[in-house]
DNA sequence: GTGTAACATTAGAATGTTCTTATCTTACAA
DNA sequence: TTGTAAGATAAGAACATTCTAATGTTACAC
């Protein structure tokens, strides 16, 4: 993976790497919300919610519609937000392999051993 | 979405969140790899893959078999770690809604309106 | 124009992360 | 047992993020 990639796409995750951030998006996922509506779901400040909904419009993964004094936030990456809340909401099993298993994955993967079942 | 998850979905996220380990869970991805190996790939120190490697194995993203004076690391969520990777690397346009468009949306939704197409 | 509700911005202290340098452990071979 | 290759750990400086407190902006009703 190219060094510069790696940096954009990491800029990007640390854009969700915030519990706060985490719980906005989750909320703006089921549909549009504009600050005060946070307000009163969120144990923040008005001022801190501004600041993380500034870090996640810098990232582009939420936007807003302005309406008179409110500004309508929304998920503007919706694909992408929820592919990664979908995935941390799922479960992932953590495997354990042991030198054999790999010493045997290295031997059966290089030359996609044919023998075996087939 | 409850406090205590949030913050440690984005604890995970944040072990994600950093060029070169990314760089090292793509790498790994593609097969087992002791240190050396990376060091060989990765522009940095041993001692800075070592300490990423720390990271990632708190997080439980990798774990290791011991080969002797070897450590063979292996990504041991791999769905997980696989779906962010691929969710990175996929394109993700971004989408823009006016004021009409969410106005619509919240007359609609709400009901499930019957009428339009059923 | 004045007041107010909604929201943003700024500055700085507090906190957390990352990298560097030096040191340590372990496995193994000579 | 000495040397060396592989890798981890510790301490601290450098850097980045987060929160708090104060202030600024905008839209609108009166």
């Amino acid at each position: 993976m190219d060094p510069d990639v790696a940096y954009e796409r990491a800029e990007l995750l640390k854009a969700f790497s915030h519990p706060t951030r985490l719980q906005i998006l989750d909320e703006l996922r089921k549909g549009t919300r504009c600050v005060t509506d946070m307000e009163d779901i969120l144990p923040v400040t008005q001022v801190n919610i501004s600041q993380h909904l500034t870090v996640l419009r810098n990232a582009r993964l939420v936007d807003f519609a302005q309406d008179g004094a409110l500004r309508c936030y929304y998920v503007s990456r919706p694909k992408l937000v929820g592919g990664v809340l979908d995935l941390l909401s799922a479960g992932h099993p953590v495997i354990r392999k042991t030198k054999e298993q790999i010493d045997r994955e290295k031997a059966g993967s290089p030359k996609e051993k044919v023998s075996s079942r087939g």
